[in-house]
DNA sequence: GATGAATGAGTATTCATTCAT
DNA sequence: TATGAATGAATACTCATTCAT
């Protein structure tokens, strides 16, 4: 890599974590791309070279920082291979570790808010900002075939998981609402087992009401 | 109600009802207290004697129209008692009711969107915006006293079903991801009533991860 | 008229004595909206809410000052009716005092520049900017009727004599090219009345009005 | 011409032709350099290298597009020696093909626009943008002396021809105001005429259609 | 000569809110 | 209560021009 594209990725970096920081801080609502600009140390018109406009580097920063989320929450598996022994232990071991990062840091929970959802894992996919950002889809596949169980219908499957998990997690941890994240996992966990055993694929089982 | 008042009450609903339709076709921010005002038939100025700004309003219409809306889907109930002869077939036939409904005008879901969520079951119950909002936690604690079953943590059940639902039914109406609703929906119930037989209360039932 | 009325009345003609003094020293392209506002004394937002653009206010300060040129130059017509005894000779008369004007002020000459041309006889028609705004086409044709003599298509005739004017004398006063305007006027006066005789109808004339 | 002058030439060239191109689309005042430099093929900086600015650009490619019109106008003039047996005629001749190339290409006319007037004729002569490019005042003067009719005053004649065909055929080509171009031929060229007319010089001159 | 990344001055427009009437 | 004229802060975005490579 030459002096001048270790220069630009140099100003896109420092735009993207200046970017975060006053989201985080600020709103996006509140934070102007003058401010992003003068605190990342580059031009107003600078910015628009790299970017859309803040909405674009807004998408950017939720699918970089939940793949970093996840990348993170996977990251422990080796390690605790005789916890995550069957799928849905290891499911719930990803989860669970996803839910304690983000306990700790409530502001990315809030940023990355209610993105953290199906559309996330759609975009996340097909836009990589960063060269290592993840597919999730596509771990999420490699992870079913590490284990013998099939299921019926594993992208719904994930979907009813991502999208419970992420709307509940947002009224525990931010607001404590109606119980806090603690309080509320044995309840989440429980049903999270529930949905992947109804998926779990078995010669008479349909989908009913 | 003298004519003052109605007159009164006939400009805030004007207000109120012209919002609803700026906000659903061109969302929030599209939208200015002057295009309100304008088309409400009333000065500028006298939006302010009603409301404080359009988040005002727009949480307002919210809490409105979530009460609506259950309203609606509770309405059906006496009518089809032999439907809904358990608690579980009963909060069924309200949240199909609901999705119905919505299914119809995505365009309300679109409004009243992620917010359909535990927050609006707070806010409507302190702020009803006519004298005849429901209140749906009382609503609820009524309904599961129609019923012999005992469930442990009813709130968190509760909140846990519209956590899922809301959040599934936003993607599978609008975008039909990662199906339509209408295949989405024997999964869903299904988890509702696993969710809601997890709650069961029985002597040796504890939550457990 | 009301004290806000005067008050209003105030306010657009300030913007519009502004916008003209600051369009004819600095041009158009160099006034800024904020300009305008600033040394008319009024807030920024304040523009927009009697004109669309700087476009809008300039094409009614073109309109008013065509308006204003051709009233001073038809007023001196009762004082001069021995030298308009003909039709031919009070366009002369009108038209020297025009250019009269134009020489006496190049700037205004440069601010309706070559829009003092067919476009303008148009608009300028439609919408007075105030109402004692005068109606070109309509005086035209009153003037036509103080005389015995007809001319075919006489707004075809109009429309060549007020382009060959308005075109020579642009260049004639501001840049004295390729002479200056009084060397020029003899050569345009008698092209003129060359003109206007060659439409004087005749009975065995075919084209007519 | 060397390989590298040759070079050179491809790039103006293409600055040229771009230029032109999106003038006459977009206008002027839409079109930046960056768009003009990237359509061309070159790098941004390198239009600085053959051009000031975008109205350098701008009045070469006006000089060289009437060069064209006129150069096209007075190709055809040695295959109809007949019809253009006097200094009359062969003007009008000329004047009628620059006419009709301008209908065939209204755009060519909105973006010579007004600007093919008297200053059009000074700018060209001095500053020919191809070596090729004519020199109007030159060809006019060797024009008159191929007939024996003298003029007074060539210069004022030709500037008031000039003035006159380009500001009517700008209203009447484009907006067809007040009347199309073919309706309007007849009463322009019979005003032409005088125009040529009243500059013969003789004794018992007068002005007459 | 050629490049194109970086710059940052420049400006139109919106709109929530106030307050004199 | 009701009005709507007036305000002016706030901000996204463009683009001509430069200059290090």
């Amino acid at each position: 890599m030459g002096k001048l594209d270790e220069n630009k990725k140099h100003k896109r970096d420092s735009l993207l974590e200046t970017a975060f920081r006053l989201f985080m801080s600020q709103g996006i609502n509140n934070t102007s791309i003058s401010d992003i600009a003068d605190q990342a140390g580059v031009a107003k018109g600078t910015f628009y070279l790299y970017f859309k406009d803040k909405y674009d580097i807004n998408n950017k920063l939720i699918c970089h920082k939940s793949s970093q989320l996840f990348r993170n929450a996977s990251a422990g598996l080796d390690d605790h291979a005789e916890e995550a022994s069957t799928f849905e232990d290891t499911m719930i071991y990803i989860i669970d570790s996803t839910i304690n990062q983000l306990v700790e840091n409530p502001n990315l929970l809030k940023f990355i808010a209610k993105n953290l959802s199906w559309g996330i894992f759609k975009n996340v996919m097909s836009t990589p900002v960063y060269e290592d950002d993840i597919d999730f889809r596509e771990d999420f596949r490699r992870l079913l075939e590490r284990f013998p169980e099939r299921y019926d219908d594993p992208e719904i499957m994930l979907f009813m998981i991502v999208e419970l998990v992420s709307s509940t997690c947002y009224s525990a941890i931010l607001y404590s609402e109606p119980v806090d994240m603690e309080t509320l996992k044995p309840y989440l966990y429980r049903n999270i087992r529930s949905i992947i055993c109804s998926h779990k694929m078995a010669e008479s089982k349909t989908a009913d009401a």
